[in-house]
DNA sequence: GCACTTGTTCGATGATGATCGTACTACGAT
DNA sequence: ATCGTAGTACGATCATCATCGAACAAGTGC
């Protein structure tokens, strides 16, 4: 049960470019995001593919998180992280398309 | 005279978003950026109001020039620095706007 | 020539941050 | 209750980088 808790959050109105660029100027950071994109349901944080240790990959997902570019929720044990594209959208309109544009 | 030469900058297509990003996500730097938006005939680095030395000053204008941001030719003693507006668009159509229409 | 202006480069320093391993928490299942 | 799974928190280390002062470079003007 419970099974479903959400985690601290900035609000929209809370959210600075500042955190939000230097948070996607990371590139393992950037490939969180890349697959967060590609699933708007959102996506267990075990589930991406990336170089670095589990306790690196929470310290990343917090700084998202923080920085306002996801937000994640408690799902028995896994957390599920989307990306916060409305807000962003609102805040900063053609920014995260425009990242999203680069090559990969 | 000579008058006008240009400084070395990458190449469009060698722009990477995770410099951008990062050069970006610097509030000195992300301050440049916004002066140099308002004057799209470029503008003296030494003219824009920073919190910084001017050796400080010259280490971002290199950091914003070496990650495609902004193009440097030097007139005289002053070196002009504008935005590369077209190559960003092109590269992340959105990117800059949204960042620009973030609340000041 | 010399002085003045504009800006860069170099080296040092202090702060921030990416990374890891280990220990810990919370949940689910047996 | 015990085990396994998913993930976080902490402390340490190492690298990056923002900042400065001092020295240097290139123009302009007297």
């Amino acid at each position: 049960m419970s099974t479903s808790k959400a985690l601290p959050q900035p609000d929209r109105e809370e959210i600075r470019v500042e955190a939000v660029l230097q948070a996607l100027g990371e590139p393992v950071r950037l490939q969180i995001v890349r697959a967060l994109a590609d699933v708007p349901e959102g996506i267990a944080c075990g589930e991406i593919e990336l170089p670095v240790t589990a306790s690196t990959r929470a310290h990343h997902l917090r700084t998202l998180r923080e920085a306002g570019v996801l937000s994640t929720h408690t799902e028995g044990t896994r957390r599920i992280s989307k990306l916060r594209r409305e807000d962003l959208e609102e805040l900063y309109p053609g920014l995260l398309s425009g990242v999203l544009a680069a090559r990969r």
